[in-house]
DNA sequence: CAAACTTTTGACCATTTGGTCAACCCAACG
DNA sequence: CGTTGGGTTGACCAAATGGTCAAAAGTTTG
């Protein structure tokens, strides 16, 4: 007896076309939010016919779930490796790093989730209580203790980890003013630039 | 002969219903856009009919441009603040403390703004080129100043000025986010984190 | 008050937008 | 080689959108 509720498994044109518009829908997500995104610009970057695109997708809001959902694993990641049991400062300084380097190679995501947000997170609120809320929660009182263990310089671990995530971020969400104000290049003197701060910071 | 190439003084009326216009049209853009905004929603905000926005301005482009000019004059004035000639600490200090109540009581400035540079500064470009870089490459030179005659500890001012943006900015632009997980409360937490923060950095 | 103006609006328009559908294409397989 | 099923699209639709305009409603002023 086969297995009746498993949908069947997608064809390789299934994936590739699926991949092609969500690729093609977070170029345009990113730029012009949700509402000034329309379904044929994401037809005509994706290389489709609009009609093709929702033979794919039930409609526009659900490539753009479709997108939340996977960013939100993306996005969490580089925290879930911040591991309790390594050297503190090595661990909070290799987590800034690993959030630069999210900001220069995925920057559509990055403003993809700031458009988000600046829009009240209407579609990602769940995400945001339901699976950030707790790790974020877990990983304050992961620095809580080694800051009470005296082996990091004691401040607010949450507005800690509100400043990581601002001073990345910025590089990718306004890189446009960061370019015209600083040029290229702008990425590696970052990494030194907040390497140098979150040290200070929390050098004990 | 009067002067008929100036042009004749808006009533009252016109001041009113133009910034009752702006003010709703603010709330509009912050949130979605400029693509993403709509007329009909200005219009509404507003309490006036769509027409009559439209006595009032050319077209939607204008009201955002119209904007946007208002707001670089606000976004600059407190960088335009910090003096040369005062104690440096206390002068960087005081500019992060005014950023800090900017996006505390102009949220939806910040969020225009944000939306505006996510975008691409389409709108903006000329004065960011124009005004900010000006202002900012003087500023940083200020800075650089008073790091090499010892009285801050050095780091890359173009970076540090770009940290104290997007670490005050973030408590506008993603308030949501904020809230969710740390509550009300998140900017006087802030401000204290933040001096904290940017003391460490730059004492000598 | 009446002329002269400023302000307001209902009706309208062309274009854009998200979405539908029947017909069509085409590779796989019996 | 003809059928079958996944994949594609031109034509279409209703609603939304930016914008226009002539006429009505207010307001100011001689």
């Amino acid at each position: 007896m086969p297995d009746d509720t498993a949908p069947k498994a997608p064809s390789r044109i299934q994936l590739r076309n699926r991949r092609r518009i969500l690729d093609a829908a977070l170029d345009v997500f990113a730029v012009h939010g949700y509402r000034g995104a329309t379904l044929d610009q994401i037809a005509e970057a994706a290389g489709l016919s609009k009609p093709n695109i929702l033979y794919y997708f039930a409609g526009k809001e659900e490539i753009h779930v479709t997108l939340l959902s996977q960013l939100m694993e993306t996005w969490l990641d580089p925290l879930v490796e911040m591991d309790a049991a390594g050297d503190p400062l090595d661990e909070i300084m290799g987590y800034v790093q690993r959030k630069l380097d999210m900001a220069r190679d995925l920057p559509r995501e990055s403003r993809l989730f700031a458009n988000e947000i600046l829009q009240g997170a209407p579609r990602m609120r769940p995400h945001l209580e339901g699976e950030l809320k707790p790790l974020f929660d877990e990983k304050c009182r992961g620095i809580q203790d080694w800051m009470n263990a005296g082996q990091l310089a004691k401040v607010d671990p949450r507005h800690l980890l509100f400043s990581i995530w601002a001073t990345t971020q910025h590089y990718a969400d306004f890189e446009t003013q960061v370019q015209v104000l600083s040029g290229a290049g702008a990425f590696d003197e970052a990494r030194q630039h907040l390497d140098t701060m979150f040290r200070r910071l929390l050098a004990v």
